[in-house]
DNA sequence: GGGTTGTCGATATCGGCGTTATGTTGTGAC
DNA sequence: GTCACAACATAACGCCGATATCGACAACCC
């Protein structure tokens, strides 16, 4: 996946140093070269574009991301994984505010994709929960409402640093949006458990898959699981 | 509040309107001159700074996303007000994409006031909420939450504008936070029906005050109200 | 009323930026 | 040996944000 280019990869830690230390979040293409040392050409030939560097970065952003997440999700409880994968978010956007901005605040022309794969590594631990019977949602559906909550959030400690101190604040949206998007411990199946326990296969066919059916069989039986758990709500 | 300075607002104007049409979402200082007919100098007169007319063009957006919210606010339940309240966010969110981003993402060395301000205006209608009795949060409390959930999902919107088409995603979202912030109308002092009074009682009194005690009097009572409504949770 | 002062504006310019055309050097193939 | 090609630096172009300098004009004091 890295091309292992030991140029590239000075380019973009440079780029990232210089947007950390940054105070406009900014960075110069000259200031970049000049600090590995190369001319400006290199630069356009290995990124086409000062926003090809940019994207690169983000992309470069959301390894690191990954980094501090496979370090906690160890627990055997998916839904504990998921709290603490709100809290690590929230610490990410903390320790490096300049690079969460470049990674989940829209920019035109972007061609980074930090934000999918973190949309994917969050859908994948929804269907942990869903395959535990612990989702009341689509896996996709909840993994965009936490998502756009958990950065809301993260936006808002950015711009008032004196937010982090205390994650009350962090705390209560990841509970509002958990409860809504989590199965209650105690009355597991309310509403309409027939929806539920479809979930819950879904995820769990999505996981580990069945013998017990041919390939065609098992994708047919998937589209039905997903219309019975379209309607929302 | 606006000074009634033509040349200023016609800057303002123009620069909103290049901000509308800019592919990259930037807009630069001559081509705004120049569509008003004035010279660079007269910008850095007015506005002191590229930035400084960037604040303007935020506090600007303000002014217009207040008229939204003017045009509706009328109901008499404050709850229902609130609701419409999040859609006209999303609304403007969507009319106005790069006037949007401006307002509510985080820029440094910002002195714009915009975000501030819509949280005053939310402040004010969670406050109304709660002198029906319909709030479980402090106002301040429950804005911050509610208005870090509501611009993290218009950015995702943004994003991706095909979301705007469905309101499914951001009515999902306004409910999972309303549900955390509100009173549910059927139990509707559930844990902690002293807190539950104090918070209304003490919206009511910032709303309509009272003649009943002294101004001092008063004072003493909302600090009181405060401590029992403080711990949170 | 003439000179003074200060405000408002334009012209011209500076330094920095993103980007690219041009030259130059090194290297492997035949 | 030379020829083709790739990689790199030099130098330049055009645009931008910001400012120094200068001119016009109204108000005001003596």
């Amino acid at each position: 996946m890295t091309e292992t280019d030991p140029l590239r990869a000075a380019m973009i830690e440079a780029a990232e140093r210089q947007l950390a230390s940054s105070s406009d979040h900014e960075i110069a293409t000259r200031a970049v070269c000049e600090e590995v040392g190369v001319s400006q050409p290199v630069l356009y030939r290995l990124f086409g574009d000062k926003r090809g560097l940019l994207d690169a970065v983000a992309d470069h952003g959301y390894e690191r991301y990954t980094a501090i997440k496979a370090a906690q999700e160890q627990t055997g409880d998916p839904v504990a994984d998921l709290h603490a994968g709100w809290d690590g978010h929230m610490a990410f956007a903390q320790a490096n505010p300049a690079l969460y901005q470049l990674m989940f605040t829209p920019r035109p022309w972007s061609r980074s994709t930090a934000r999918e794969r973190v949309m994917d590594l969050l859908v994948a631990a929804l269907t942990r929960c869903a395959a535990a019977g612990a989702l009341k949602l689509e896996p996709r559906t909840a993994a965009q409402l936490i998502l756009s909550a958990n950065i809301g959030t993260a936006l808002d400690h950015i711009a008032k640093p004196a937010l982090f101190e205390d994650p009350a604040l962090s705390h209560r949206m990841r509970d509002a949006v958990f409860s809504h998007v989590l199965t209650t411990p105690t009355a597991q199946d309310d509403a309409d458990p027939v929806r539920t326990a479809a979930l819950r296969l879904h995820a769990q066919l999505d996981l580990t898959g069945t013998e017990a059916l041919e390939p065609a069989e098992t994708a047919l039986l998937q589209r039905w699981l997903e219309r019975i758990t379209r309607p929302g709500r």
